[in-house]
DNA sequence: TGTTTTTAGATTGTATACAATCTTAGTCTA
DNA sequence: TAGACTAAGATTGTATACAATCTAAAAACA
């Protein structure tokens, strides 16, 4: 049984976390050629992998043209946190409701680790981080709705840490963030959907407020 | 300046409506040489048309094996019906805050039309249709979302129209569904975003609900 | 007869070559 | 000097050829 990754596969993955990371930056030309100097292989499967990051809303295309990485302006980034907040709402107010006692202990274990971290004064970016991002993978995952789960950490979360670093968005206090995500678990584990909903969008609103401010603040300066 | 589409994009389009309207039945396969005899072309640009088919979930794709025409099992369609409730009706609400007056009016303008048309017996299979869907377009648009409005119609509604036919999801008496149409309008009017969302969200929950019905009945049988 | 192995065919993945289109630098003109 | 035009270069779109992999039908074996 062949499970075998080919070439587009591989550099379509390693574009995707350099973009990701930061190291190919908004509005950046990426070219066939270029492609095939870096990584080997044939124009064909560069080809193909540029596709695939399309599909993804990565890199933006034009006929003839060539691809860039794509260049978020403030207020495409507010109507991705617009819709984030609605799907990540939606997907706690379901995991409170569908989650088996068992994730729910998993889940609070998981934020005990995150808080002797933080008590610790160790990896506190850490926490920023990739702690943060596992505590809402789990919680979407926790939805059991395989479509809202791919429609988040598929597609808008690519986007959403592609920018967290650029723009002040998400930077929130870690000891916060951890209160906060503490309170959510309490209102999934007492299966209050209602309640854990309800924190989880002001969890996220306050990112969405920050870039309004942003966009006021730019607007004034016009 | 040159708009011309490239023969991907031209065979990408065909496929796409013939998957939507079912000439294409789920599960069936497309090969790349398949697709040479019927448009004409080399492999290269079918390619291209298959992986961009993938990109919008019209197609699944094995390495090495091939692609066919999605086949969606009754719980990954509720999955999808329960995402599109929560951003319809989020769409709802945002249309009722973000439509200009004469938007509105034109709606308005839109249901009158859909109305004389029902009265006459003329085209009730017609509303069913694209009356509905432009309805529906129309309002989410209305959101002045972008993302959001991709993820719905870029996205979503190309498998719920797949659908729509071979299930009876979304199979609603004309009248009915005008009158809740009606009712929806009304709230945005007012400029009521809370009731206009709930509105929405009842006007397509019943097409979940039928979903899950019809599951049960799966269920039962086994 | 049922199962496994083998082998031939078909299909996809990749490489390379050519044609169509766009971009950019340079030239010309007002 | 600013702007429009032109031509060379670079880049993408398409076509074709070959290699790697999968599929399925036939043969071998228990």
């Amino acid at each position: 049984m062949g499970d075998t990754k080919t070439l587009a596969d591989k550099v379509f993955s390693e574009i995707t976390t350099s973009i990701v990371r930061g190291e190919l930056k908004p509005g950046e030309r990426i070219s066939e050629q270029n492609l095939v100097e870096r990584y080997g292989g044939s124009r064909a499967p560069m080809r193909q992998a540029i596709q695939r990051l399309e599909a993804r809303h990565l890199v933006v295309r034009v006929p003839h043209a060539g691809a860039r990485v794509v260049s978020l302006t403030l207020s495409e980034l507010a109507d991705i946190y617009e819709v984030r907040v609605e799907l990540e709402g939606m997907a706690c107010r379901l995991a409170a409701q569908r989650m088996t006692d068992e994730e729910i202990a998993d889940l609070q274990a998981l934020l005990r680790k995150h808080e002797e971290m933080i008590e610790a004064e160790q990896g506190l970016s850490y926490y920023q981080k990739a702690g943060d991002l596992d505590f809402h993978y789990r919680l979407i995952r926790g939805s059991k709705n395989q479509r809202l789960h791919q429609m988040l950490c598929g597609e808008l979360y690519h986007l959403v840490r592609m920018y967290r670093y650029q723009t002040s968005t998400g930077a929130k206090r870690p000891l916060q963030a951890l209160k906060e995500h503490q309170r959510i678990v309490e209102a999934i584990a007492a299966r209050d959907a209602e309640l854990a909903e309800l924190l989880m969008r002001r969890h996220i609103q306050a990112s969405l407020t920050n870039l309004e401010r942003l966009m006021a603040e730019e607007e004034g300066r016009k």
